[in-house]
DNA sequence: CGCCTTTGACCGGCGC
DNA sequence: GCGCCGGTCAAAGGCG
């Protein structure tokens, strides 16, 4: 999949961007924010890479954490204020998303990945997820969560998973987009990712 | 009672 | 062809 590194708009200056990062397969035309020198990508293929969160809903809800956006990198510098962010191509889910019906080729679907800084891997982003799946990832010793939303014909899903070396680090990767409007309104989470989705070429 | 998590089984792709 | 591996299904139970 490829990744792409972007800052997330914290508020001032977003000019200063240089990629660093490429995109592995398929190189459409995505974004690559990157701010500072921050570490390389994660290093292997998606082993170690994206995790499921969950956004869920009850869970989060009584005990809120900020999760402020940091790169980690499980090398050095865990506290940047760097997002690492897939994007593939455009949309993706819903038409066929994974599933193919008789005859038809797979479409591999676009990734979003980021990663934060957060002390429970349930963050909330007014979107309400089932969880379907959990398994244990090579060369971790968290699991990795399978969400999907539960929206009626929405067919985004998301993974999430912690780092081993630096616990203190959640990656989030989602897959597809949404298309109804967000169920319950949250903290302003949900600012970052429309954010996100803007800066997508759909 | 409805919605959600849990958990092992299952499945398709890929490498050997 | 077999086994690994990542991802998904579905039954059963939990919780508000």
């Amino acid at each position: 999949m490829e990744k792409f590194q972007m800052l997330f708009p914290s508020s001032s200056s977003s000019s200063s961007a240089h990629h660093q990062y490429y995109d592995d397969d398929h190189h459409h035309n995505s974004i690559n924010f990157l701010s500072s020198s921050s570490s390389p990508p994660s290093s292997t293929s998606m082993n170690d890479g994206p995790s499921m969160m969950t956004m869920g809903s009850s869970a989060a809800d009584h005990d809120y954490h900020h999760h402020q956006i940091s790169t980690n990198n499980d090398d050095d510098h865990h506290q940047e204020q760097v997002v690492t962010v897939a994007m593939g191509p455009g949309a993706a889910d819903q038409g066929d998303g994974g599933k193919k019906k008789k005859g038809e080729k797979k479409v591999k679907k676009p990734r979003y990945a980021f990663q934060t800084r957060s002390q429970v891997d349930i963050l909330d982003d007014g979107y309400r997820w089932r969880k379907y799946g959990q398994k244990a990832v090579k060369n971790n010793k968290f699991p990795r969560s399978y969400y999907r939303c539960t929206y009626q014909g929405c067919n985004v899903k998301k993974q999430v998973q912690r780092l081993t070396k630096d616990e203190g680090v959640v990656v989030t990767t989602y897959e597809g987009a949404h298309t109804h409007p967000i169920e319950r309104p949250s903290d302003n989470f949900e600012h970052i990712l429309n954010q996100m989705q803007i800066y997508t070429p759909f």
